[in-house]
This record gives structure tokens, C-alpha cells and sequence, in this order.
DNA sequence: TATGAATGAGAATTCATTCAT
DNA sequence: TATGAATGAATTCTCATTCAT
């Protein structure tokens, strides 16, 4: 039996991205140094350089699973067979939610992007940009449809709410006064307020 | 003569201040060594260290500057002999201005802040809070003169509006298709629309 | 049926072997990596570390392929039936001909001796010394005959000829204005001329 | 006083170079660390880097030091007011009498050239290669005059000598039966010989 | 005020080798 | 015969900071 899982039976290279995520959220990715990351996992750094190709390479793996996760759930609900002001507004609670609960990837994400080399620097934007397009679709379809303003661009109407998005982990705490829902809600609530025409 | 001054009479602190901060927002804090700081400079590294107590210490300089500078044009603002909705509106569009024409220093801000020593930290996290406690009193003030929504909480509200501001430094371009002026404009009058009762 | 062999019909041992002549001699011993040398190989580490004992054993046989070789084509020239004048013509012409149709061989040979096992080492150089001492004879049998010049030390000889057989790898190129068998016919001339009473 | 020496009084980069050099050649470049090269120096790694770029660069500089000193004495024999035969004799010995009193210097340079960085490589084969033209043009100043051979292309005739050159690291010691003068007057000889018409 | 040589701790990465399967 | 995950020690290099001058 190849020794792919320890103790607790994570395998070693899930172990190592878990502990990696952490360690970036909490200490940012310059200030984490490889070997704290497999102390954390524990292993040892051979292994992770057998599973990973750099350090680089690990948080682009972090990325990696935030940007997927965030455009399936943006692509249900922007295709979901509802009212566009509906589906709107269940996009922009969505997306705080699942934030608000991967608030360490999401510190990471938009503190860390400039961390990667050039190459996935770039891959990385791009998958970025096709959610921030999806996103603004839906804006220009409630505007087509007359429920929305066009007072204010579409890009920087979606700018705007990411904008709140990103800034989640700067303030909010798990043991703060609203839970992720109901942040959700209200800055859902303040996007749909300011797209009344 | 001391040689405070160089070639082109700018003093030696403020030419280290300002080259730490363009290279912490090109590189980041952790990537920019003192010594690329010196050279960049054209000092010495003795020279940093006559002026600076650490490279951490250059960091804060840079966060001092900023905060004053913005706590010193909401104060302006917010005092005017004006109606509520205009001195938020006003502050509000005079706060992405301002961002945007200093945009090195709000990356560093929202990417580095992390990396100041503990109490340095705090500091600036109290200086911070004292700005997003005027803006709020400005909210609740519309809120009671009854021309702003009560319905979302007013940190929320704050909190929405700046996250679009830090968000500033991810997308804005100067050579994009919108001005500073045009942006804060769009961006503020976002915020009211979400105001409105 | 056991997999000795691969899609090209050769033996797994000889392909790793090839692949790790050509590696040392383009990068140099220390620069080649196990990895690097199994991949070219088109097999795993565990193969290699089947077949031989450790990249220093892969190295050992590289040098004892070529020592057997040179010997062997030496001591069929030292025996022929004909002049010592010409036998030692030959011998010298022959030995420049086939370094040179196994360059990597001698590169490898004069760069990466020292890379050995200390008993390796002494075991190569004592083969070494078996084929010095057969070139070494070869001169003074013509030197007793009379042919040959005794103003110089025999082995001050060899190892003149052999001093420019070693740097051939240095400087000899395939497509160069000269074959190998003319570089081998002026080699041997120069020997002989300096050889003349 | 900077502490530019230690106790000895030598100076740091000197120390430096000469523990290199020696290591390099006892053990060659790859086998030998930074690590051991600071210890023999008696000095840390940062003061290495503090002088040198990189392990890189110490190398290139021991091959600076010895091609500008084989360049100029190479010079000074070939300018000689004499007889060319005399003076391709003495520059013949005097090279071979140079690189016995640096074998270190001379096994570093024939086993450890392809280590330097690719850039490096070039600039010490053009170095290189100037040293070889001016050789070169000796022997042919020789053959116009009717004193040397034509039969042997002169290029061939000046890798052989330096052949036997580089491979003095291979098989001169000390503590040999001959002196370096000796070996010298021996293989200038054996050129002279070769060359006769 | 300012220099710059020197420190020393720690960074990421590589690699030959082992071993359970 | 062969795999490939895992080890652990070693490697080169970086860097904030100090200090005698």
C-alpha cells in the first residue's frame, strides 16, 4: 500500500493544500515558509516537492479550486429559471456566502494574486474575467428587460459588488453580530437597491 | 553643507519614502529588498537606517501619510454647510478620487497591512477605525433626517461602499475608458441610489 | 513475457546506459540527474536502481566499456606483423579515429574520472596504466631498433600523444574542415616526426 | 578600519579566491559548496556574496587571473628579439613550466569550463581563443621562414602541444622524477622536433 | 550624516536512494 | 522485474540589520 494517506487517512497531497491554505491566509504567502507548510501537514518536503512543483505552485492549486467552485455556482444561478432580478440578487447573496465560508481562500485571492509568476498570473485573470463577464450578462439582461438602471456601466456595477465581496475578509469575524447569511442578504439587498432604475 | 538634498533638492527621507513606496506597490512589501530601496534612492543603506528605525518603519511612513491625508479630507467634508445627501455623496466621490490618484498607496495598503509589526498594526487599525466611524455618523445622520434607507445596518453600508474603493487598485487603469472623476461620480451615485428610502 | 526490452527491441540495461553516456558527456556528471537519465530512458527509478547500484555504478561502466575497447583495439595493433614503425603509426592514428567516433566516451572519460568511487577510481586508473604501459613498450622496442629518437623519456611521450587525444573532445567538431581520419593521420604524423633520431 | 582582512592580513575576496581555487581543483566545482569554501576562507557566506555574485563567479574569476597571466607571458615570449624557433621554444616551455607551478589553476580550467554560466563560457573562449591565434601565428611565422614544417595544418600543431598542456594536471607530481623545467625543456622539445622540416 | 563590509539565520529547491507493493 | 511515493540531508542564495569609521 503506497503510503499516499497518513493517520487520518487525508491523502498527502490534500493534506499538504489544506495546510498551505491556512498557513497563506494567516500569515500571507511570502511570510509562510515551505517547511512550516509540511510541518502543518506533516510531512516532509520532499514530498511536497514530489506532488507539487514549487510553492508558487501550491497556491495556484488554492486558486485553482476557489475559481471553479465559484463559476459552477455562478452558472447555476445566473441559468436558473427565474425572474432576472431574482437571479441577481440569489448570484450576489451566493457569492458572499460561499466567501464569507472560505473566508482564507478568499484572503489569499486578493492578497496573494501577485504572487504567482507571470504565466499563471495571466491564466489565473483570465478564469477571473470570464466570472466577472457571466456576472455582468445578467446586468445587461435585467437593463434590457427595463428592471434595471442604465444610469451606471455594467462593469463597474459588478466592480462595485466585488468590491464589498473582496473586502469580506478585511472585516467580517464568524463571531461578529450577523451570521453569513444575513450579510448576504443585505449586500444583496444594497446591490438590487442601487439597480433600481 | 549637509547633504540632506541631492542632485535634484528633494530631501533624502522623503526620496527613500517615496521610492520604498512605488516599489511596495510594483512588488510588494515582502519582494522589495532595502538594498533595491537604496539604489533606487541613490543612497546608502546607512542612510536608510540614519532616517528609518526598520524597513517595517517605511511601511508605516507610507500608511501614515495616506491616513492622515484621507482622515484630514473627510473631516473637510463631512463638516460642510451642506445637505447630508450631499456631503456623503461629496465625500464618498472625493474618497475614490483621491484613491485613484494615489493608487501605489492603496495597493500597499490593502495588501500589506499585514506585514507591520503588531503594534504598528493596531495603530493603523484604530486610525482606520476612526475614519469609518465619521463616515458612518454621516450615514446615520441621513438616515435620521430621514432621506437614507434604514433599512440595511450603517457599517454594512460603509463597509460596501469602501470595498469598492480598495477594489479600485484591482481594475482601475489610467489609460481605461473612464477618468477618476467619472468613476467617483458613477460610484457615488451608486451608493445613493442604494440609500434611497 | 518480461519486459526487458521496449518498443525499440533494446534492452533496458543498454538503454540506460546510452542515456546516461549521452547526459554526462552534454551536462557533465554531477549536473545529470537520476530523474533526467530514466526519463531519456523511458523507465522509472526503480529500474535503473534494478540494474545498477547507484549513478556512480552507471558512470563505472560507461569508463569500463571504453577501456575494454581501447585496450583491445591497442593490443591488436601493438601485435600485428609489421614494422614498429608502423605499428605505432597506427596505434596512434587508431586511438584518435575512435575517440573521435565516441566523443561523449571521452569527454566523459577525461572530465568525470574523479567523480568515481575512491575504488573505482583506482581500478580505472590501474586499466588506465595497462595501456599506458603497452603504448610506453611499443616505443621503446622501436627505440631499441634504432628507429626512434631516446632523447626524450617514453613515457614523457605517451603522454604527449595522449595529452592531445584527450583534448580532442575539446576542440574537434563533426562538421569541421577535417575528417577523423585526417586529424588521425596528422596526429600520428607529429608523433612520429617528434619521434625521428 | 573596515575589516577588509583578518588576522593573516590577506584581504577577503583573496582569501576567498584562493580557498576556492584550491577546493575546486582538489574536489571540482560541483562537489565543492559554498559552504565549504567560506569555512577554509575563514569568513561567512553573506561576506561571499557580498564580493561575489555567485559560486559562478568566483570560477570565472580564477580563469580571469590565470588567461591574463598566460596571455602576457605568452606576449612578452612572442615579441622576443630572436629567432622564431627560439622563441616558439621558449614560449612552448614556458607554458608548460606556468602550469605546473598552477596545476590547481590548470585542472580547474581544462575539467571545469563547462560549468561556468553560458554567457561566462563564451567571454573566456574568446579569451581563449586569442591565446591560441597568437600561438598559432608564431608557427606560421616559422613555416614562411623556411624553419618549420608545412606538412601539418598549424591549428592541429598548436592543439597538440596544448594538448599535453592540459593534461600535465593529469599525470605531473611534485614529487615525480622530473622537475617542471625539465618537463618543459622535454615537451618543447618534442614540438621543436615535430616541426622540423 | 553617511558608508559599506560583514553577519547569521533562514529561504526554496534538488536529489540519490529506499522500500512496500 | 518494476513502480513511484517518500525521505532527509545538502545546496545555493537572500536579506534585514549592525557597526567601526
Amino acid at each position: 500500500m503506497p503510503r499516499t494517506t497518513d493517520g487520518d487517512g487525508t491523502p498527502v497531497p490534500r493534506r499538504l493544500l489544506a495546510a498551505a491554505t491556512r498557513l497563506f491566509a494567516e500569515q500571507g504567502y511570502d511570510r509562510t515558509s515551505v517547511q512550516e507548510i509540511v510541518e502543518a501537514a506533516g510531512v516532509t518536503k520532499g514530498a511536497l516537492y514530489h506532488y507539487f512543483g514549487s510553492k508558487d505552485d501550491l497556491l495556484h492549486e488554492v486558486y485553482a479550486r476557489v475559481l471553479r467552485l465559484q463559476q459552477e455556482r455562478l452558472d447555476a444561478f445566473a441559468d436558473a429559471d427565474a425572474p432576472v432580478e431574482k437571479r441577481v440578487r440569489d448570484a450576489a447573496a451566493d457569492v458572499v456566502v460561499t466567501t464569507i465560508e472560505n473566508l482564507d481562500d478568499a484572503s489569499i485571492f486578493f492578497r496573494s494574486m501577485h504572487h504567482l509568476s507571470p504565466e499563471k498570473y495571466r491564466q489565473v485573470r483570465a478564469e477571473r474575467r470570464r466570472y466577472h463577464e457571466r456576472f455582468r450578462a445578467l446586468i445587461e439582461e435585467g437593463r434590457r428587460a427595463g428592471v434595471f438602471t442604465d444610469e451606471v456601466p455594467a462593469d463597474l456595477v459588478v466592480d462595485y459588488h466585488f468590491g464589498s465581496v473582496h473586502h469580506l475578509s478585511t472585516w467580517y469575524r464568524p463571531d461578529g453580530p450577523l451570521g453569513p447569511q444575513e450579510v448576504a442578504d443585505h449586500l444583496a439587498d444594497l446591490l438590487l437597491r442601487a439597480l433600481r432604475p
